[in-house]
DNA sequence: TATCATTTTTACCGTTTGGTCAAATCTTCT
DNA sequence: AGAAGATTTGACCAAACGGTAAAAATGATA
C-alpha cells in the first residue's frame, strides 16, 4: 500500500521554493491531473504527463521523485475540495435550506472540478489504496458529525426517518455522477462531447428528488 | 478506439466449441473479471489474469487473441446485465410500483454483480472507448422509450414534473454507488472489508427518497 | 562579471508487459 | 492402436515503462 496522503511529508529541512520550482510544480500537477483523471493511475505514463506539461521526463522527475508522489500530491489537494461542501452543513439552518444548498454546492463542485471528481472515483474504484486512512478517520468523523445534525432533524419530525449517512451517500452519488459518468450522460441525452448544459436540469431534478415529493400520493403501492 | 462490442464478432466460419474450450473460456473470463474490475484495464496484466485462471499466459492467449478481446468479451456480457432491470419497466403498472421495483432490481444487481458494476464504471470513467457506440444507440433508444413512459405519468399528474432521463440518472447513480464506491461506504459506516450488510438500509433509504416525502412540509425554504 | 546553486538535457538501464513460436503433450475418433 | 486435431508449455522477443547518472545550460547573486 506504500504511502498514504495523511502521513507527514517532509523529512528534509525543506528550503524556500524558487519561482521556477513553483511554476513547474503547478504545471506538472495540472498536466498530471488531466492524464490521471482520464487514464487512471496505471493508464497514465510519465512520458504522457511530461509531454502534457511540456517538459522532459527527467526534468519532471527532478520535481517529483516518482509517479506515485505526483498522484498523492493530487489526491491531497483533492480531499479539501471534496470535503468543503460537507463542512458547510450547519445545524442552525432549516433542513430544506441546508440540504438544498449542500446539493447545490456538491453539484457546482462536479461542474467546476470534473477531473478531480474522476480522480477521486478512480481512487475509490481501485480500492482506495492511498486514501483509505482518510476515509476511515477524517471523513468518517465528519460524516458522523453531520449525520448527528440530520438525525436531530429526523427526531424533530422535520426529515423523514432514514439513516442520515445513507442520505449523504445518495447526495454524493447523484451529484458526482454528473462528473464521473458525464460521457454516459451526454451520450444518452444526445449531446456533443464538450457540452455541460445538462447541469441546470440536473439541479432541478435533484431539488425535486430531495426536497419535493416525487411520486404523487394515491399512486403508491 | 479499436474494436467496439457492437460489431459483428466472427469472420471465420466458427467451429463448434469443445468441452475444454468452453470450460477454459469461462475460467478466463471469470478470472479476468476479477482482475479488470479491481485494477482497471491498464492495471490488469495478462500474467495476473492467467495466474487467477490457473493457466499459463500463452495458453490464455490460445483462447483470446489479446488483452483487449478479453475485455470486450466481458463488456459484452455486462451490457445485458446492465440493461435487464431497465427493460422490465412497464407503462401498465402504477408509477410507484414500477419505479420502486426498478430501484430494487438495480440495487439487487449491484449486490449480485459488484465486479460487473465496477467494470462498467471503469469503462465509463475511461471515456467509454469500447461501449460508446452502445451508449449512443442501444441505451439511448431504450432510455428514450422508458422516458416516454415516465413522461406519461408526469402528464397524468402521477409523477412530479422533471426530466425523466435525469430521474433515471438518479436511480442509476444511487444504486450503482453501493457497488462502485463500496470501499468508501464501508469505511464511513465502520464496516469490515467483506461486509455487505448495508444493502438493507440502502433499500429503505432509496424507497424513502424516491417514493416518499423526504423533507417534511413547512420546513422547506 | 565571476561564482555558485538551480535547472535542464542527453544518454542510458533494468524490469515489466503484451504477445509470438515451435515443439511437446493430451483428446478424440476411427 | 494410431492418426488427426486440440491443447499446453517453455523459451523467447520487442516495445514501453519507470527511473537514474552525469554533464551541460541557465539563473541568481555578490
Amino acid at each position: 500500500m506504500a504511502d498514504t496522503v495523511t502521513e507527514a511529508a517532509t523529512t528534509t529541512p525543506a528550503r524556500a521554493k524558487t519561482r521556477i520550482q513553483r511554476e513547474n510544480e503547478t504545471r506538472i500537477l495540472r498536466a498530471a491531473l488531466e492524464v490521471f483523471s482520464e487514464k487512471g493511475f496505471h493508464g497514465a505514463t510519465l512520458d504522457r504527463i511530461a509531454a502534457a506539461a511540456d517538459m522532459s521526463k527527467p526534468n519532471l522527475l527532478y520535481y517529483f521523485k516518482n509517479k506515485e508522489e505526483i498522484h498523492i500530491a493530487l489526491l491531497t489537494d483533492l480531499l479539501d475540495i471534496w470535503l468543503a461542501p460537507l463542512r458547510e452543513i450547519s445545524g442552525d439552518g432549516r433542513p430544506a435550506d441546508e440540504i438544498g444548498s449542500y446539493i447545490r454546492r456538491k453539484l457546482d463542485s462536479s461542474r467546476a472540478f470534473p477531473r478531480e471528481s474522476r480522480l477521486f472515483a478512480n481512487e475509490i474504484l481501485a480500492g482506495a489504496p492511498h486514501i483509505g486512512d482518510f476515509l476511515q478517520t477524517e471523513l468518517k468523523q465528519l460524516v458522523d458529525e453531520k449525520a448527528a445534525i440530520l438525525q436531530g432533524w429526523i427526531d424533530a419530525g422535520q426529515l423523514a426517518p432514514c439513516d442520515p449517512r445513507h442520505l449523504l451517500f445518495a447526495i454524493w452519488s447523484t451529484t458526482q455522477h454528473y462528473a464521473d459518468f458525464s460521457v454516459q450522460v451526454r451520450h444518452v441525452l444526445g449531446l456533443t462531447p464538450g457540452d455541460v448544459s445538462y447541469y441546470d436540469e440536473a439541479a432541478r431534478m435533484l431539488d425535486t428528488l430531495f426536497l419535493g415529493r416525487l411520486v404523487a400520493p394515491g399512486t403508491e403501492g
